[in-house]
DNA sequence: TATCATTCCATAGTATACTAACTATTTTGC
DNA sequence: GCAAAATAGTTAGTATACTATGGAATGATA
């Protein structure tokens, strides 16, 4: 039954070789496609290494009762106190809305205190509390324990490559997809 | 505020030099941390390219009204059909239950078909549709654009390094974890 | 000053992803 | 042959992430 729809489908290719594909020089020709399997695909590589790093992650976090999508706006807040919603989103990498449902989060598990700005009635500032702060000395270096389990076996150089590469595909897709999204971290 | 806190941490930082944090040598110093700043961290890196991956790949395949998610699944099977639900969660790199609702939107699409087995009342097989089937050719070169515009301005060297140590930042982690999670592209 | 454009956060809805636990079926070991 | 263990899929619950949209406040312009 699969067979039978194989050579249906490459009888049904090779009749098609005299045609264009819209907008492609050539007809997609599944014996050759090198995208075919999972691993080939950065997207899969980056989809699998970041789930696993948040796994990894929580291991570490959640004895205190952080989960790793809390940790990284933690990470962010140890940094810099009273950032307003908007910019922790930019600093984290995260839509807003995404934002006000997290920070509703740590609102609720005593992390987090958000506070009217006095200045621009739209504008809320997010501050940490004393449990919070206290919490840094131990959660922080969380973070350099799972890149070192992640690069073991890597020479400086390459974790440095690897960084600069991904930083690249990154911005590249950024760049392609020109749909306004912003990440900055300045 | 923000400076007196800062120079509070540091004071009690100072004075607890004597001491040894639990099961680390150095107590945690903010001043010297890596990893503060999100871009220094593969995790957060992997996180980024992944979502951009994924909206990139969407703008391709949306037309057609197949998400990324269930693009996902559908590049697996286009390459085998009959699958089981366990099976595929294994080669699509998600769990299980994941699975489960997955599939039961793409049947409700009209994508695929599952069919329970003849010879083991547990298993369920999964087939695609006639209309799935011929969206192979538009679909599965997705991918392929992705990474080209993803990997823009590397050599085929660099993309081969960045997969590999891509590869091994995903293996280091499944080792550390222990967690039994399988992602087997077998 | 009035109007329009932009900004900021929130809401609503939906998809994606996981963990924990459950049910039914099959396999294994005695 | 039978009980225990393993397997396959499912359900329930929760977190995470996005898009679209709305309301209020602020900024820009005429």
């Amino acid at each position: 039954m699969w067979d039978r729809y194989r050579l249906a489908h490459e009888v049904s290719i090779a009749g098609s070789r005299g045609r264009r594909d819209k907008g492609r020089m050539n007809p997609y020709d599944p014996g050759k496609d090198p995208f075919a399997h999972p691993s080939s695909s950065l997207g899969y590589l980056t989809r699998i290494a970041f789930r696993r790093f948040s796994r990894a992650l929580e291991k570490r976090t959640l004895e205190q009762g952080v989960s790793s999508g809390q940790w990284r706006f933690l990470r962010v807040l140890w940094q810099e106190e009273g950032l307003t919603q908007r910019e922790l989103s930019l600093r984290v990498g995260m839509r807003e809305p995404t934002t006000v449902v997290a920070l509703r989060g740590l609102e609720k598990s005593g992390f987090v205190e958000r506070r009217p700005s006095t200045d621009d009635r739209r504008k809320v500032h997010v501050y940490l509390t004393p449990h919070a702060r206290s919490l840094r000395g131990a959660l922080a270096p969380a973070i350099a324990d799972v890149n070192a389990v992640a690069t073991a076996g890597m020479t400086d150089a390459e974790v440095r490559t690897l960084k600069r590469l991904l930083t690249l595909v990154g911005e590249n897709l950024l760049k392609a997809g020109g749909d306004g999204e912003a990440t900055t971290e300045a």
